[in-house]
DNA sequence: TATTGTTATACTCTATAACTATA
DNA sequence: TATAGTTATAGAGTATAACAATA
């Protein structure tokens, strides 16, 4: 409460975070762009080439409403990198699954990402893992999703 | 070159830095909405009430194409909070500026984001100091912008 | 009745291209 | 000619509300 939080390194240190966040989306809608993939339905095709989920998840994982991602999918479906599968144990649901392209594309944008690259190769061992350390005390319980 | 980017140190530092960009664009996008704004709106209102600037900048620190601006500088300008004043020295430019009312939401606007409280609070000092050092690292010669 | 996914609608952001007024 | 800003256009993401199929 009592805690202060305009002082020179709190506020450098939220502008570096901030600085980390601009290179992180550059970097990744960048990858995306050599896919001619926009950033939201990199997300989308990512998330599925880990594990197949229904429309109404990938909302809630996109934090958007459902009705958004019938028209993201919709497109990835177009490309043919996702296809929507009926779900057995309930006919309401679709499960929206990436074909073996979709995986391939996914596997290419993740390798595609040198955000993990150059800033992290420049530290050592030791210091990436105090890196790692402030970070989740930073993040809490949000560290573990 | 020769340098491993997959080890699951790496991995966990690049998951970590992942969520923190995830909760640091929600929160600014809270704030923003808790006053109508978008994020792009938000943005351009805080670069604005750094130092007023021409569209063409603007359009330069978003990285976005000079049109675009014309229609979010819009906006911010029918709810008064950015105007539009004439450039003497370049007859050509327009200096987009915030009203006495959009410097005001932008303060509130900045109060409003405790991403620079709640995550930083846990730490000490000394933690930040070592934190700032190594964003700064990570970041080259990024983290002077 | 409640839930899943969709459709319809409207707004914002985005890039591209063409236009205007200055330089 | 070149530059600053705008307009026009089209595509994509977003929220809201209403709908059909299923639970």
């Amino acid at each position: 409460m009592a805690t202060e939080h305009s002082d020179p390194l709190t506020l450098e240190v939220v502008g570096l975070i901030g600085t980390v966040v601009a290179r992180y989306y550059e970097e990744y809608d960048h990858a995306a762009a050599e896919h001619s993939l926009t950033g939201a339905q990199a997300r989308v095709l990512a998330l599925l080439s880990i594990r197949p989920m229904p429309m109404r998840r990938i909302a809630q994982k996109l934090k958007c409403e459902p009705s958004n991602v019938t028209g993201i999918v919709d497109r990835l479906e177009t490309r043919g990198l996702v296809e929507r599968r009926p779900d057995p144990s309930d006919r309401r649901v679709k499960l929206a699954a990436p074909t073996e392209k979709g995986r391939q594309t996914a596997r290419q944008l993740r390798d595609g990402l040198n955000f993990a690259r150059e800033p992290l190769a420049d530290l050592s061992v030791e210091e990436r893992t105090v890196l790692r350390d402030l970070l989740r005390r930073m993040l809490g319980d949000d560290a573990e999703e």
